[in-house]
Order: C-alpha cells, then structure tokens, then sequence
DNA sequence: CGGTTGTTTGAATCCGTTCAATACCTGTGG
DNA sequence: CCACAGGTATTGAACGGATTCAAACAACCG
C-alpha cells in the first residue's frame, strides 16, 4: 500500500518513484469515465448544511450546481492530489475520509489534517497556484471537484457565498492555530484526548455517534498528526481504557466519560 | 510589561483581570485621536509589493486609499486586539512587528505567529467573528486598518484584489501547516535553525539584510513559538555559536553560515 | 492458510525540561 | 552620570516523558 511506512523516511522504490503513475490525473477529470459518477447536487446534498452557507436561495443553489458538476471517486489508499500538483480545484468531502500530509525533505511525513465528510480540501493551494500537501483517503470516498476560478467567479456575485469562502479559510487558519498549540504545549496524554473529542464533536455535529465511532485511520497516522510515535499513541489508549475513560477496541472508539477526559 | 511571563500560567492579578482597561477599544478607532496618524495611502506605501497584488491599476489603487482611511500606532507591549474581541478589521502591519498568541483553558500560551512589516493580522477572525488570539506589539508599531465589510465590497468588484485575498488566507494555511510539521517532527535544533532561516528570507524579501538583524522578541516567546522552553533555545544558540553557524550577542543575530544552518 | 500489516507491551535510552545559580542588559530615578 | 532593579539570558546538574528497540500478538486479505 504506498500510504504505508507514513512518517518514516520513504524509500522511493522503482515503482513508486513516477508519481504519477498511480494517480488519476486531475486534470483529465471532467472527461473522464471515473469523474461522473451520479449528477451531484447541491441542492439535495445532505451534506449541505455543513459545505454550504445557509443564507442561500433557491436560484442560488441551482446555480451552484451547474458549477459543481463531477464528482470523483477515490480509492482507499489512493491520492487525490499530491504536493506539486497544478492547483485548479478544491474539494468537497461526500463520503469517506482523507488525510492531508506535508512531507520533509528527509522523507519524514506529518499529518497535517483529516478530512471527513462535509470537510473541504485545497484551500491551501491557491497562494502557490500548486498544492502543498498530499490527500490520500482513507477508504473509498467520493469528492464534489469545485473548479476554483468558477468559485471565484460566484463569489463576486453571490455575497453569501463569497462570505462562506472566507470563513472556510479563516476558520481552517484557526485550527491550525489550535493544533500548533497542541502540538507546541500538550503532554502526550492531552493531545489524545483533544483529538478523540474534537473527533467526537465532528461526528456529532454531522448527525452521527458523538460517543461511539470508528476510526479510519492508523496508530500510527494519529501519532503523525500527534507529533508523537504510534507506540506513545497505543500507551495512551491503553492508559485512558485503565481509567474508564475511553474503551478502545482496535480501530472501534466508545467515550465513556467525556468530562474527565475533557479535563485532561 | 503586560506581556511577560509568556507560555506560563498566568497570574490573573487583580490589575489585569480587567481586560478591556488596557486596551484601547477598537470600535472607537475611527474617531479617537489615536486612530488617525498621517493620511495613510498604498499607493504610496513601501510595503506596497508585500502587501497589495502586482495588477492593481492607478485608479484601483485610489479606491484602496479611499478605504484604508486610518493608521493606529500601537506602543510595545500593548495589545492590537485580544482573543474574544468582536472581529471588524483586519490589520496590515506598515511598521514595527507583533506577534500573535492563543491561550490555552489552563492559563499557558502559545505564540502563532511573528509579524513584520508588510503582513496581515486578524484573517483568523472571520470565521467566529471575533478574534481568534492576542496580537500584541514588540516594539512599538503602526498598522494601517482595513475594515473587513468593506474589503468584501472591494473584492466583489476588483477581481485581482478578491484573488490577492484568497491568496493571503491559502498561504497563512500552508504557513501553519509547516509549522506544524516543524512542531511535530523536528528536534530543537532543527526548530531554531528553520525559525531563523524564516526570518531570514522575510527580511531579506522586504529589502533588509538576511544575514544580519535584530530580533524583537525574547527568548521565551522564541520557545513558545517554537514549542520548546527559553533554556533550550538559549542552549541551541550557544550551540549554533560554537560550531560558527549563527553569532548571537543577545538580540542581535549574524548567520555565518546559512547552507550549513540548513542542513541541519 | 500464510504473509503482511497493524497493535500492544516491556526495558533501556535520550532529548528536552526543571530547578537553580549567576551574569547580563536596559531603562529609570537619584 | 552612576547605581540599582527587573527583566532577560546563559549555563550546569538532575530528572522525567517520550522515543527507540525488541518481541509477541491480533487482524486482515489475497
């Protein structure tokens, strides 16, 4: 699988070297047989309340969905984009999940994100007009591909619209800010913790268990997004099952006293 | 100084519980004394080509002016705006630097960002609509203040300047994702080496020497930035001066060997 | 079913922190 | 102008949390 070894030094092996290779080109999209998949709509998505602002009438959406005409489907383990890719679009997650990694240039990988369903990626990408990280799902998913300079184009027009850009944006500089503070100042055992709630609270607000739920991905891509090593990751689930606070059964996460673990 | 005591728990003494005493309210800005500091006008301004896209015609240029209509000196020390503030501007930095910090439940801060002439503070706010973290000044500082309601109408009409704006908000995401990585990933060497390097290429980028210059924080807001306590920093410094990388006298910072610095 | 990938746990090690002592600036007031 | 104070910086020694190395186990998939 090539998300394998994920924050050790990869060794770029014959076969993974032409990057390229295994990755649908983005660019060949809107032809291709894998881009269609259904005729998306915005207006029906139920994933609206959380991608889309609510201020939107009804000729709006209609509008928005002539944008948003391909969806593509990605493998589990596969890449959507990878860092150096021409920027053009960003995406909407419809089902499935993602990781975004940045990459050292001694081969070390850090997880800088995970993306679930309603969640956006790329909007990292347009300062350079290339993107900057690697998305890679995991698990099958599906993306809406939003063109980026029609989304501009709507944003001139549509003040609603143009406003829910900039809150996408802004509120993804804030998160990073919390995560820069949790990966500058938390103990091990915090940082867990922070990230099963904040979990929790994404599940929650997406209308699914808050207290039960299953993890997509590994110790040690957790641990990648931790900055710490999977084994500290398997330590603290071992500590936080001792304490009754989480009960962790492999990848199957049920909170059982989210007020202490919150008091971390 | 109000500022001290960086990244500890942070003693709510009597005199600093009140938080708005201190600080001069930015609603009033508009009218007060404090605001208006000369006729600010980008056209005219050095950080022009930092701070404002390359395409702008003359006469977009004006009606930048016309908007941008006010300055506020703010003296060191001081606060720009706090974590919680109702958010309405965001702010260029036109001279001196600030840095910005979000604080944790459990008193202890962390330092998101240092910003220098020519940079953008506030764009974390749009989201909640309030601000995000404190900016504070390290020395005293002008920044010009661009109300965000009007930017909008702004970017609506003038698609270079919408774009500019997209960009600014993309490269402050990809900004903290490598700061992430550094957070996650790298020893306390390799942090400070990459921090000074950083500076380094932004002074350099706005016309000053990137081989020498003077840094306006203390050891501890380094640390707290970097995620490390001031000894270590202070420890990595005498380490970078024996092995003839960087010559550090206090605040004052020479890189002698740049390349070295960054293989590190 | 075997092989691969992912997870758990233990023991030794190490990097950065903590605690402490000292020295160095920088601005303020006598 | 100098002395003094408070914040800032440096350095050493002991400590501790997380990593590293290692081994065994569980889960998954072709």
């Amino acid at each position: 699988m090539q998300a394998s070894a994920a924050c050790e030094p990869r060794n770029l092996t014959p076969d993974q070297a032409p990057r390229t290779a295994t990755v649908t080109p983005i660019r060949a999209v809107s032809a291709s047989s894998a881009a269609r998949h259904g005729t998306p709509h915005c207006s029906t998505c139920s994933m609206r309340s959380v991608c889309m602002p609510p201020e939107l009438s009804a000729s709006e959406l209609a509008r928005l969905d002539t944008m948003i005409c391909t969806t593509r489907p990605i493998k589990r383990g596969d890449t959507l984009y990878r860092a150096g890719d021409t920027f053009q679009s960003i995406y909407a997650v419809r089902a499935g999940s993602f990781k975004t990694a940045v990459m050292h240039r001694d081969g070390r990988e850090h997880v800088t994100g995970f993306q679930i369903a309603g969640d956006t990626l790329g909007l990292d990408g347009v300062c350079a007009g290339k993107q900057n990280c690697d998305a890679i799902a995991l698990e099958d998913s599906v993306v809406c591909i939003i063109p980026f300079a029609q989304l501009e184009a709507v944003c001139r027009e549509m003040k609603p619209m143009q406003h829910h850009i900039y809150r996408k944006m802004s509120s993804e500089i804030a998160r990073e800010s919390s995560q820069m503070m949790l990966l500058g100042t938390m103990s091990a055992e915090q940082r867990l913790a922070t990230f099963l709630l904040n979990l929790s609270k994404r599940f929650k607000v997406r209308g699914f268990s808050g207290s039960e739920f299953h993890l997509r991905m590994t110790r040690e891509e957790i641990g990648c997004y931790l900055g710490m090593k999977l084994e500290t990751v398997s330590r603290m689930f071992s500590k936080f099952h001792r304490e009754h606070l989480v009960h962790a059964n492999g990848k199957t996460i049920r909170i059982e006293d989210a007020e202490k673990l919150a008091r971390i």
